[in-house]
RNA sequence: CGGGGCAUGGCGCAGUCCGGUUAGCGCACCUGGUUUGGGACCAGGGGGUCGCAGGUUCGAAUCCUGCUGCCCCGACCA
């Protein structure tokens, strides 16, 4: 897979930077900690959208759409998720602006201040329970189950292309269930939803696993969680679904009547994945000619290069593609014939290299003397020659078998780099490494000093974590299981 | 918000220390020709308020003052 990837962080983030922009993802806006997702970076986005909107309607979702403004008086009902989220809101004060005394520009008209601030949606359980209020009555209206496609603005300090912009597209889906066994259930069906829509699509392994109390969602009583490793070996937040007890309900002031008559508060959870899954899924397998996709996600499966002197001989070449590319669309495959004349065809080989494009069929005067074409796969490289005869076949197996490879690269890679440690001194050394399984005893404290001293955060507490006595490697105190350690994004 | 770096044509940069012809190079772009199985070559051409605002000077990309934006590292976070 990867070669001469950099590790170090600041020439990782270049590489990174530069990739994103040279195969025509996205770039920084003029307008501030905000992204500009191009065409080809929107069509992988609209891929992913696809299928997971897919999963979520298997699973009994529907979609629908809330405001992007929220009163600032919601924010404060739920006391943590206020606490949580007031540090990065984007806030509208007023509603007009009006021509500056020297006519040069315009200024925020004072008159126009609005009577109550309204604050651009961090995410929207405030907007969506305050809602829910008057949907729900009655234990007929449960379970409510629903997901929002949306944009949300969160202020950070610091940004960076797909994995932290100040505004970001995402998937937010908001559950009300009438009884806590339920809710818990919908938060373990969603956060394996993601898990499968991240390694069966994505072909990126993760972790399940639970938040520490210090990293759960601001509101939550639960936070589930699934990590991936990046190719620098550092962790990356893919999902999360959280169980939300009873506290919006409590808020927001949600009851329902159940079977027995009686007056009950509803349970919640809340789940999300945004734009962010794009940066992983560059991080995760792209090289140094540029991105590799998995095929499922691959806007164009296959492109097709003509290679030619004449027109005569494009014109021999196109009735063979003709005939090939509508056998591949019949069997569901997206196609590309690149047929201009503006580009030779080496220039292209690179271009579709860089988009991840995951196979490449070149016919040229050799190919249409011998009856073959000439197919290249993009992770590996290998060229082929293929009869015509046997094109589609060949395609239909080596994206099926292209899908599985980069899957299991990811994750010999990740296995490659994850330890265990038993002692903190073998901790630290490990933990620049990869990702390090330990024992924790289960406090803020040891967990804060941790961070403070390694830059390394607790990711999760996986939920196919092994009972195994051992001892915090930090404090010496007794712990029931390993944790995974990383230093993450 | 702290620490570092940067701002010069669409992109990447040189020139700034030590002020002085017409601001230069690579890529990209346009025209013509030869090319086309891994980012072609030759010839010609177009494109720049040197981030913004002041100041010093006969003269400022270059010196001084202030501002703004971007990138990287940290804190915060999906």
């Amino acid at each position: 897979m990867a070669k001469a990837i950099p590790t170090r962080d600041e020439d990782y983030s270049l590489w990174y930077n530069e990739l994103v922009k040279k195969a025509g993802l996205a770039e920084n806006s003029q307008v501030r900690g905000c992204m500009v997702i191009k065409p080809y970076g929107f069509a992988i986005w609209e891929k992913m959208q696809q299928a997971l909107d897919q999963m979520f309607k298997d699973t009994g979702h529907e979609n629908a759409y809330f405001p992007l403004f929220i009163p600032k008086s919601f924010l404060s009902k739920e006391a943590d998720h206020v606490e949580g989220f007031a540090k990065e809101c984007a806030v509208v004060t007023h509603y007009r602006l009006k021509t500056d005394e020297s006519k040069k520009g315009v200024v925020v008209d004072p008159d126009a201040k609005l009577e109550e601030e309204l604050i651009v949606r961090p995410t929207s359980e405030t907007v969506i329970w305050d809602s829910y209020k008057n949907w729900i009555q009655s234990y007929r209206d449960l379970p409510l189950k629903i997901n929002q496609w949306a944009n949300v603005v969160r202020w950070e300090l610091r940004t960076r292309l797909f994995l932290r912009t100040a505004e970001f597209l995402w998937q937010e889906g908001h559950t009300a269930h009438a009884t806590k066994d339920e809710a818990i259930e919908e938060t373990e069906q969603m956060l394996g939803v993601y898990a499968d829509f991240v390694e069966n699509f994505m072909a990126v392994p993760v972790i399940k696993g639970v938040k520490t109390p210090s990293e759960r969602f601001a509101g939550a009583v639960d936070t589930y969680c699934i990590e991936a490793m990046m190719q620098d070996r550092k962790a990356l937040q893919a999902g999360t679904s959280h169980f939300l007890g009873q506290n919006f309900a409590k808020a927001f002031n949600v009851k329902f009547a159940s079977k027995e008559g009686k007056e009950e508060f509803v349970w919640g959870t809340s789940w999300g994945v945004s734009t962010r899954l794009m940066g992983a899924l560059i991080m995760a397998h792209s090289d140094d000619d540029g991105l590799v996709l998995p095929p499922k996600l691959a806007p164009i499966q296959v492109v097709i290069v003509p290679i030619y002197k004449t027109d005569e001989e494009l014109n021999k070449i196109t009735e063979v593609v003709n005939g090939l590319s509508s056998d591949l669309k019949a069997s569901g495959i997206s196609v590309k014939f690149d047929n201009r004349d503006t580009h030779k065809p080496g220039w292209k080989f690179a271009e579709y290299e860089l988009k991840g494009v995951p196979a490449r069929i070149a016919i040229g005067p050799r190919d249409l003397e011998n009856g073959t074409v000439e197919i290249a796969r993009r992770d590996t490289k290998e060229k082929t020659t293929v009869e015509l005869g046997n094109v589609l076949g060949h395609i239909k197996g080596l994206l099926e078998e292209m899908q599985t490879s980069i899957y299991n690269n990811a994750l010999a890679f990740r296995k490659e780099n994850t330890y265990e440690a038993d002692s903190y001194e073998e901790f630290k050394e490990l933990v620049d490494k990869g990702f390090v399984y330990a024992h924790w005893d289960g406090t803020d404290e040891t967990e804060e000093k941790i961070k403070e001293e390694t830059k390394a955060t607790i990711r999760c507490i996986p939920l196919d974590q092994k009972k195994e006595d051992g001892k915090c490697i930090f404090s010496g105190k007794p712990s029931a299981g390993r944790v995974l350690f990383a230093k993450a994004y």
